[in-house]
DNA sequence: ATATACTTTTAGGCTAATCTAAATTTATAT
DNA sequence: ATATAAATTTAGATTAGCCTAAAAGTATAT
């Protein structure tokens, strides 16, 4: 079995490697793990030898497909006990994530099957991140970011990029939530925020709010 | 906050002191625990330093009302995860001990009280074993060993004093769960095993099994 | 092209939790 | 009462995961 530390390397190297085809850099991990670039390096060899990431000194690090299917495993197990958190015990978006940190790590897939049959297969977590089936498979969607959207177009919230506590938080405060139905009224040149119409309610975002939500849109 | 393995401490002695008044013995934590008594000593003395046990050299060991306080807190997760397991996920009495060892750690009281509303406030686990409340109060019951009913007299099924594995599958195998009802028919001298009629069925039990089961007596 | 900045690795150490082997204390049996 | 056995503690080591400081490699700007 791989560590509680090791697990979560293997997930912060799949999460980062998201947004870097690549692969990922020493100091990214030691910025994404609160740790320093020379414990990565270490264990980055560590990992190497027992065949969980491609590593060569000076170079990008990659997951071999061992390590991929133990960091979407532990995805898995994250994302269906925050559905948990939130469906059953009415825990809000925002609250959920450092338990769910806990709680992924519990070692047993029998668990997680009933549990996601349990939350009647869900597919999706609370902030719309897609749920790996238990053989590792991502079920794909095609949600663009809001500012993609040009004047007059609709669609309706999918997710958020960004998911910290504030964020989220500011998300509450303005009503936003999952399943939203959008407008682009307009959008300003000068500093390219959007006026929306949210479930009918005129709103004014930054353009750093739309980065941080996604859409799908509604032709 | 404790960690994980002072948390095991903590509960080991806690278990431990039920059955021994006056405290513990440093090899007999060695044995429950799994690891040997030098270990042992070295952590109590760590323990002692940090005010959650009352530990002298080569004497048996306490814990302070501060151990007793996260011991009681740690048994009070384990049982309550175990009736969410058994209830809300379908696993048997026998299936979530391993399960329940990793969840208890999991660090929000929050998550706890919650969990114990979603599961409708139970006071027993599904081994009839107490849940202790938020305050670390246990609600105390008059069972008896089993062994102590005389002939004639009736009781029915709160708990087990073992919880192995393998007791638990015996009692499948022979249909007995808690709340069943009983009365002593006979008990032989020769080996003092008993027959009884449980829920109608005539059963013979060893006296090993009559001792691991819980009753309270019906007048 | 090369000096400077940045990134990564190496070397050497620390802590928590464990171990083995030896020493010490306590308990027990005659 | 004392030899022997059992329990406990001490001493010294190990491993995983982390650190700092210094060395080495890579990237960048003129």
């Amino acid at each position: 079995m791989a560590s509680f530390t090791v697990e979560n390397y293997l997930k912060a190297i799949y999460s980062l490697s998201r947004s870097n085809e690549a692969g990922v850099s020493t100091n990214a991990l030691a910025d994404h793990l609160g740790t320093k670039a020379a414990t990565i390096t270490d264990m980055l060899k560590k990992l190497n030898a027992n065949g969980l990431v491609h590593y060569k000194k000076y170079q990008a690090t990659t997951l071999t497909d061992k390590g991929c299917e133990i960091a979407l495993n532990i995805v898995r197990k994250h994302r269906l006990w925050e559905v948990f958190l939130v469906e059953k015990l009415d825990f809000k978006w925002d609250e959920v994530h450092d338990m769910a940190e806990e709680l992924e790590h519990i070692d047993s897939n029998e668990l997680i099957d009933r549990l996601e049959k349990f939350l009647d297969n869900p597919k999706f977590d609370p902030h719309g991140d897609p749920i790996p089936d238990k053989n590792g498979v991502i079920e794909r969607r095609d949600q663009i970011q809001l500012t993609e959207l040009k004047v007059g177009q609709k669609g309706y919230v999918t997710g958020v990029k960004d998911s910290s506590k504030e964020f989220l938080q500011y998300l509450d405060n303005q009503n936003i939530e999952l399943g939203n139905e959008l407008l682009v009224k307009d959008i300003f040149d000068y500093d390219k925020s959007r006026v929306l119409i949210i479930e009918g309610q005129e709103t004014t975002f930054s353009q750093q709010v739309c980065k941080n939500l996604y859409v799908n849109i509604i032709e």
